[in-house]
DNA sequence: CGTATTTCCGTAAACGTTTACGAGAACACA
DNA sequence: TGTGTTCTCGTAAACGTTTACGGAAATACG
């Protein structure tokens, strides 16, 4: 059916081999064959057959892009990963990269599925998403010396892959810092229990800037929950009862954010009034809901993209003269002033 | 460094023809060699390699999804998409087929990826997303002979392939239908302005609902505009203008009623107090806007399990006994009421 | 003109599978 | 014992590429 490199072998009565050179650009082919072989492909629809050179050349020329949606995040996903597969995609796509996509049942773990994807060789490297703090894919990745990056931080693994995170400290930091310019002392902080990374990061950054402002972390203020609304639904009564309820809040999570607002509204607190509120991670939600939440801001297809060329500079068939290098980023985040603090 | 067929075949001093014969689950093969050759496969951690497989097989067990964010769709993309890649892709999965995503640049015609894909052989079906009333892509695969599914129905291509899509039709009535029980006799329908074929189908359904209720359709009273806010922000004071402006207004997208409402609310209208509305697709954005609008809502993610399985059924490698079918379905929308009418 | 170099191309192996074919051994049956 | 059948396995080709190697022809150089 699809014209092999034979067919076209056969056409120009010349031989297979120099077929492949020509197409493949190779200097060793008469300037006048290499016009010829040219015209016969695009006349006789000429595509090379992926697997084929697949087999040959060891290596797919596609990336996995693994994520996980969060337990308890029935609806609609995470808003995320569009924009920053969009640019992932965009950049291996100038490559002639394809991208996989591999996802987990929410909470299972992936492993499974990434051995599946490493020992058949079903792609030459992995993006990993909703990096863990302690992240055993990340541990069988390195043991097995296959190619990856990351998409957020972990303590697993060592220095030895790229990764691109936000900077969750310094958001949280400056939350604070916002915060506490506004007059406020009492600031709670509100992040998912899971063992992801960001949330520590972001604990980080909150306490840091409270030390610098000489206030003291008050353990009732700082509570986790799931990551999702009825996450924050629940946990943010536990900060409200403290001893020293706080003025205000900051979510780590935007779906936990409007949980918390909701169960402040049953408190009879309205959030951007009685109780300032701000956001880490700003998803269209937070503008659209009411009251307009402050918000921190990521860069996401700009990410997707350079992330794309992180990974590709740390193979040694893309990388550059310089040869392969292992780059690490953290991005910052904008922060988007609402109503609601 | 991986092993291979050969390797297990030299450690065990049998043909690798053997080898594959166990691993396969072929009759001719003695219980007893099939025994030692899985265990033999666990033991040096075998699995085959997938470029050799698809190569002899003339199969790449994986699927290429095609979507395309809308141009203007700036910020986060098709909220859409996420919970229905996961529905398909866990299907999918279950099948040991791999997920490729393919995504255009907005507003690019995506002919040419979807060529690179099909002729290169990287996947052995396509599933296509934003679905155009004259689908160029449809076109191409029908006349190519390659095998895809469509999520949304279009003009083109005949009945020769699988898809789903929702009621969108059925939506726009039972919107009308609804309004109209709540005393409204001059409904406004707001679409995009793309040959995106879900908007034709809703006007359908308008329609049809107004006439049977004897109400006249006024051509004021519907418009197209860019299926973003920005587009329904600028194409609702149109309606508004019309000589006998309306008392409710249905939005065929989700981001165009929040554009919509915001036009609204610069008129001094309040949407869900002196304006009906109401929002055929609906995304979180419209439980968290206020008012919370009231919207119709699809399955995503059994549509996605469903997509998939629709597919390959009518795929002959994977049909059942009774062959090759062609299923096309059309799912029916929830009316989740909230506050906007 | 003879030799060295360059240019160009064909040959064939290799990547890791699957599978058609055939053959030897074991067995059944008369 | 002879013939036919069944079981099991090895051989080798095939899928579509890329590429190392070598050789013929053309060219350069003394």
């Amino acid at each position: 059916m699809a014209s092999s490199i034979h067919d076209l072998a056969r056409h120009l009565n010349i031989s297979i081999g120099t077929v492949s050179r020509a197409l493949n650009g190779r200097a060793d082919v008469n300037a006048d064959t290499r016009q010829r072989v040219l015209e016969a492909a695009r006349k006789l629809n000429y595509s090379p057959n992926q697997s084929g050179r697949s087999l040959r050349q060891g290596a797919t020329r596609s990336i996995a892009f693994m994520l996980q949606p969060h337990p308890g995040d029935q609806q609609y996903g995470e808003p995320f990963f569009i924009p920053f597969l969009t640019g992932l995609q965009a950049r291996l796509a100038e490559h002639d990269l394809d991208l996989m996509v591999v996802m987990g049942e929410p909470g299972q773990y992936q492993q499974e599925r990434l051995r599946r994807v490493v020992e058949t060789r079903r792609a030459d490297a992995v993006v990993l998403a909703n990096t863990r703090r302690e992240d055993d894919r990340i541990d069988y990745l390195s043991k097995a010396g296959f190619p990856f990056a990351t998409l957020g931080r972990s303590q697993s693994g060592g220095d030895t892959y790229p990764s691109l995170d936000i900077d969750f400290e310094r958001a949280g930091d400056e939350a604070v810092d916002r915060l506490v310019a506004r007059g406020h002392r009492r600031i709670a902080a509100i992040r998912p229990s899971l063992d992801l990374n960001f949330g520590y990061l972001f604990l980080d950054g909150y306490r840091k800037a409270l030390k610098r402002h000489g206030i003291e972390v008050d353990p009732d203020l700082i509570a986790d929950g799931f990551i999702n609304e009825t996450g924050g639904y629940q946990v943010t009564p536990q900060v409200m009862r403290s001893k020293n309820p706080p003025t205000a809040i900051i979510f780590n999570n935007d779906a936990m954010a409007l949980g918390g607002c909701k169960a402040l509204a049953e408190m009879g607190i309205k959030p951007g009034h009685d109780m300032a509120v701000i956001v880490i991670v700003d998803t269209p939600l937070c503008r659209y809901f009411s009251p307009t939440l402050t918000a921190f801001r990521p860069s996401l297809e700009p990410m997707g993209r350079r992330l794309a060329e992180m990974l590709l500079a740390s193979l040694p068939a893309f990388a550059g003269p310089e040869g392969t290098r292992i780059i690490r980023e953290v991005w910052p985040l904008e922060l988007i002033a609402r109503e609601s603090d």
